[in-house]
DNA sequence: TTAATTTTAGACCAAATGTACTAAAAAATT
DNA sequence: AATTTTTTAGTACATTTGGTCTAAAATTAA
């Protein structure tokens, strides 16, 4: 990609993170960096391009984490890893995430590709319970839909601890991420067999 | 409260609603209407005195929850009433949370009602868990910390599980409603003990 | 060096928004 | 019935925004 083309993106996501998505123009990003706005225009030619780069930046970042899980052998350490290194780069993008809705409502494209890697980020949650429940870590659920439930709050969590963070804390970046990352954990924690509480406890 | 005021803030509340906090001016208010934008600027002198106006009634709706919940000794009973009650209140006014990052960036004094009734309802729960124990509902914690992070996890389910329908979901409000419902008592049950159990899959 | 292409700035436009001001209409008070 | 207050609509203005068009400047290719 282009130099210009980065900077761009780059001080669009500054000043997204900074201002909220809705509240940036074209024009405020151009002055930013000392552009004409005509020029930015001929870059990207609308917010919703601009949005469409970072994703892809954002989406193309979330690649390691896939290669990061399948390293080790034991579950929940290759959780905690693959979490803090996922956490981490939402947090660079945290702009995206905080203002999720107001994107999705103005974007039905971007709205689709987040569906459909939802739907990708469940599949993979439901493997790692299933093999989870496989090596011994995790129980059996107790009831029907027990672990569907909490692949649900799985999801709202994932998507939603950035803009929690962003109205609640105020503080140095990466407590806050260690902060939401254990946080995270503990959501497992629960369901851990003997063998894998003592994994979790050495984290 | 005049009649013309609550026919604004029941306005404003379905446009907000509709096509998000962000996006609805003004004038398309007092359009909607069929009234004039000055008139509508005469009962309320902006958008964040509409806000602010929408914010009070939803909390005066919310009052009701905590009566409620004093209703009955059963507590997963209790709690799951209250929960319904809490999150068709909610819903109600979901443009509030589905846009609550944006809200807050721009209104202060609402970020700083927003917190205190935060620390409001962790409190609530932080007794709510504390009873279960007592009562031998719930288990006592297995390390501490524990049911701080889980106090964290209620906070973000509760303020977003809203926005997270709003993104995920299609069909019937009440369906919806329910399965969030669920959901949300679903966190509690790996901390029940068995006569915490018995309560709750009887509901 | 010249020609072609890409990048940039500036001017311009129409639409929308918040805000302020004025005066008429409606309602309430005396 | 007269007057005072409240409510309403209309107008006007400055600002911002997304977007288009044109031409100059810079870069690249021939």
């Amino acid at each position: 990609m282009k130099k210009t083309k980065q900077i761009i993106l780059q001080t669009a996501k500054k000043l997204f993170t900074k201002h909220g998505v809705a509240e940036v123009s074209i024009r405020q990003i151009a002055a930013e960096m000392k552009i004409s706005h005509s020029n930015l225009l001929y870059h990207y030619k609308n917010k919703q391009a601009l949005l469409t780069g970072l994703h892809q930046q954002l989406l193309d970042a979330a690649l390691v984490i896939n290669r990061d899980f399948h390293q080790t052998d034991e579950l929940v350490k290759a959780l905690y890893h693959s979490t803090q290194t996922g956490f981490r780069i939402l947090y660079d993008y945290r702009f995206f995430v905080i203002d999720l809705n107001h994107i999705m409502r103005e974007n039905t494209k971007l709205h689709q590709t987040f569906l459909q890697i939802g739907k990708f980020r469940d599949q993979l949650y439901r493997e790692i319970i299933a093999k989870g429940i496989e090596k011994g870590y995790m129980r059996t659920p107790e009831y029907q839909n027990e672990y569907e439930l909490f692949l649900q709050r799985i999801r709202i969590f994932s998507d939603y601890w950035v803009a929690s963070s962003a109205i609640y804390e105020e503080g140095n970046q990466e407590d806050i991420i260690d902060k939401y990352v254990r946080s995270f954990m503990n959501m497992f924690y629960p369901y851990l067999t003997q063998k894998g509480k003592v994994e979790y406890l050495l984290l």
